[in-house]
DNA sequence: TATCTATTATCATCATATGAGAATTTTTGT
DNA sequence: ACAAAAATTCTCATATGATGATAATAGATA
């Protein structure tokens, strides 16, 4: 163990669960003396990560807030993902949110989300998040849509959760099941995050093309007639596509700027009706 | 010039003007070897708190937007502040937003926003960024109650700023506006951060009685008459007292829950009148 | 004021962070 | 698909500087 992983450790501390440390406490928990303790709280309290309430107790500091803001106006995902969210939530009505997540430490992350009234925002993806890979249409999305022996991999470390995800307890169906949400360019699940809520994502690739994370729209149960989904299912894919699209763009192009809806867009729309035909059925 | 120190150095590199950060690029920025360079982007991006985009650019990753909704959920003073901004929108009718801002480096920052509507958020004050201590309601109100030689120190660095926020040249005229600000308990500026928007803003103190940072409401120009003004300012004085008992309890009390609207509140309403007569022509 | 607690300073010792370069993996161009 | 280039990790000898015990100070509490 180095010095910067304990130091990065000493961060890593502080949860939901557990969100004021005392030096002595961290101490402990790090394997450390108190003095190289409080060198590493001194350290991440100057750079604002760390904030000392009263009565020697830490908290996490404004610094995460201030990068909080960072992120949001100069990540590559979210500064490509937000336009097209946009648009993607006026075309379906105004009706609903559109969230973008990506992959995070085995898990999937919701790192922006879109909608005409924040008011009904209770979505369970909720930003910044950690949610499971295997429930709901963001996170299936995205599993199906790994390298082969990438999945196998979550397989062979999560049977149990990827069962309960309704994805198959046999490699051989599971692997079946992928394929069709893989093949589908487009999945939809009901109520598997937030009841009474339909999920509709499409998978975002990467300049490599390896999948990187999902876009999503979630609207109420009401509105989900068969005719809508459709609708629906094909505006996300065509803003999965501006987003593929402008992030390979990014990585080749020089200019940074908004890649508005780049003309391959609009090639790929011949694969809608299968995609939204195979997602009906795919429940 | 410690390795945390490095380490954190190298962090503190990814700014909004400059969000890609090659390996090589910051080895020469901290001055250390591309070795140790390469372990530091390494140890930073396997926590999450940098992410390598392709060719070799690094960006900040996705740990601090988890971070960050740690911050909301838990933060002492925007658990507390949360539920005291809700009910000040609601009591002034759900026009305009609330922002609860803090000290951050010599500066002010905004840590939350409440609205009804947050379609029209568009506020200076946006969360996250830090903003000059001596222009706009929510940053003076914090100033003007700074102890005298906190105060004073920031005179001897900043004497043109402040000059340019209005609030004088020469160290007497200043402290003489900033008791006065002081006195009042509210403080109420025009236009001075968004055109069009009138700002008043009340500071918020912690438990040691030292302002932490301040409460305000933002209101379009266009709904500032004098009457409503005076509601406003009384309302936003009484949040902020709600806040400040609130941080008290936390401190004191072992029992972390919304602790409502302490019976302080009242206390302290019949300020309210002195308060805004001299808010009004304190401009 | 006096008594805790929290925090910083001091310093000798040795663990380990560092830098240069080789080796390996990944990306890019053709 | 292959070659060239770039990015990243690995290796290792050296001395830098991180560490822990203790003392000193600051700050809170009563």
């Amino acid at each position: 163990m180095t010095t910067a992983n304990r130091l990065l450790a000493v961060l890593s501390l502080f949860t939901i669960e557990k969100s004021e440390w005392t030096v002595e406490e961290a101490a402990k928990e790090i394997g450390v003396s108190v003095s190289t303790a409080y060198r590493y709280f001194r350290d991440l309290s100057k750079v604002g990560l760390l904030d000392s309430s009263p009565s020697g107790k830490y908290v996490l500091g404004p610094a995460v807030i201030e990068n909080d803001r960072k992120i949001r106006l100069t990540d590559p995902l979210i500064k490509v993902g937000r336009p097209a969210m946009q648009r993607l939530v006026t075309r379906s009505g105004s009706v609903g949110v559109a969230l973008l997540c990506r992959i995070y430490r085995n898990r999937v992350m919701c790192v922006h989300q879109e909608a005409r009234v924040l008011a009904e925002n209770a979505v369970g993806y909720e930003r910044g998040r950690p949610m499971p890979m295997f429930r709901g249409a963001s996170s299936k999305v995205i599993f199906a849509n790994l390298p082969s022996r990438t999945a196998r991999w979550f397989f062979e470390k999560y049977p149990d959760e990827i069962a309960a995800g309704g994805l198959g307890s046999d490699w051989e169906t599971i692997k079946l099941n992928l394929r069709r949400i893989r093949r589908c360019g487009v999945h939809i699940t009901r109520g598997e995050v937030d009841s009474g809520r339909v999920g509709i994502a499409a998978p975002v690739f990467g300049p490599d093309r390896n999948v990187i994370g999902s876009i999503t729209m979630a609207i109420p149960d009401s509105e989900a007639t068969p005719q809508f989904i459709a609708n629906i299912s094909a505006l996300v894919q065509a803003a999965a596509r501006e987003i593929d699209a402008g992030l390979q763009f990014l990585s080749s192009g020089e200019v940074v700027q908004d890649p508005g809806q780049p003309p391959v867009y609009h090639e790929l729309s011949g694969s809608q009706d299968a995609g939204i035909a195979d997602a009906s059925t795919s429940s």
